[in-house]
DNA sequence: TGTACATCAGTGAACGCGCGTTCACTGATGTAC
DNA sequence: TGTACATCAGTGAACGCGCGTTCACTGATGTAC
């Protein structure tokens, strides 16, 4: 495959160097992400990245900002798969299961977006907040469902240490309370497929990826058996 | 503070470079830690590095066996404050919030050993295991203590997803069983942890140190209350 | 249709930098006589 | 106690490397006349 031409328009050149990029990250991390060596496998001279993307920072912002969609988007189709209103125990399992297989088809996003921050990067401030909650809000959208349903249980434990009563455990008139009791459990779940999947990537799961999964499914039916139905 | 005299040894050189590795991979990562600028930062010149370390991998080596040291002790020390053998849930208790505390006070140790792994480093093979059984040792001990005397509970789902028969659930004979649900339950309970501290270190608990503490009271107190006790 | 020209996505050379690692060295220390 | 000498923890210069970034350039493309 010889490119002839010299100095021809390459169809796609930014995508093709992100594409690019995500690989050279899963070879050997972000950190070590290098518009040289992205060159070098694209057959193209390092300046040429320079037309699309400003500096090196640029392109990492750029990464992490189409893995926070993919990872949106990934759990919003999942979701959009039981679309009655009714259902939101099965939209629950899907989001979670949808989490797990996202990040192992993106191990390196998933480090990227959730795991520790690149050092020597700092993310932009100003996006931070949107692309956080966009990531967040399909299963807060879910908690916010069941909790209106009436589907949403409370531990003893959780709704002491929160200062609610009984009254306001089952049905909270406050939107206050109401948001908060959605993301102390949203924070609960989050945190416990978060551990799982990232032991898993981590590669401390006996690197048995079939008792990481068995593992996963019974942790989302402990989830479930603790934070829905009536008690 | 100037070292007048040349070429004199330098008291405790080898600790001195570990600790100043330690400090610049808390402000810029592990994988950007550089021989040169530990050496810039001690006044010594890199070279006298490599008396007391052969290569750059051999100070990550230490470096990452000295944290998991550094975390099995402060387990054990936790654990060891409530030695009588009845209190195994006080030492769950304190094992969990040992756990989060050795997090706070080293996030670099911690992300080094429970992290991703360092990008272009290797960590011996041989030394894997040993070091990975020492760091779960104590919560397998703790879990295995709560089962022999009894009160481990299983919730359901997991019993039937381990193809445990109830009689089984309560008194595992067989050691393989036993050995397998110590296991699952560690694995649980680790992910949890792991997941809210993990969560915590990168940023995510709403910047709220109280709100995190908080979280992970309840979470310690949902792991007592679906693990331990007789259903 | 044919020619002159503006555009602009690419190139290659060059810059200064920090890195890991090697090497021959130096000079304070401690020991043997 | 005084001198000669071995030791060895440090130094400074040097190596080759890959990096991000800049710069003047080139040559295929598409448009205006």
């Amino acid at each position: 495959m010889v490119r002839p031409v010299k100095s021809r328009q390459i169809p796609n050149l930014p995508e093709l160097i992100k594409e690019t990029a995500w690989k050279q990250i899963a070879g050997s991390g972000a950190s070590s992400l290098s518009l040289r060596s992205i060159a070098r496998e694209l057959q193209i001279s390092a300046p040429a990245i320079y037309n699309y993307f400003p500096d090196r920072d640029a392109l990492v912002t750029a990464l992490i900002i189409d893995a926070f969609t993919s990872f949106g988007d990934y759990q919003l189709r999942a979701v959009e798969r039981f679309p009655e209103a009714d259902k939101q125990v099965e939209r629950l399992y899907a989001a979670g299961w949808a989490y797990r297989e996202w990040a192992l088809a993106y191990p390196q996003r998933y480090v990227l977006v959730f795991g520790a921050p690149v050092p020597g990067y700092r993310f932009p401030e100003s996006l931070v907040l949107p692309f956080m909650e966009r990531s967040s809000s399909v299963l807060a959208g879910i908690i916010g469902e069941l909790l209106v349903a009436g589907k949403l249980r409370i531990p003893e434990h959780l709704a002491a240490s929160l200062g609610l009563d009984q009254a306001a455990v089952f049905m909270p008139q406050d939107a206050q309370q109401k948001g908060r009791l959605v993301s102390v459990i949203g924070m609960l779940i989050w945190s416990r497929v978060h551990g799982l999947v990232s032991l898993e990537l981590a590669g401390m799961c006996s690197a048995d990826a079939c008792f990481a999964s068995k593992l996963y499914a019974i942790e989302l039916d402990l989830i479930y058996s603790q934070f829905v139905g009536i008690p």
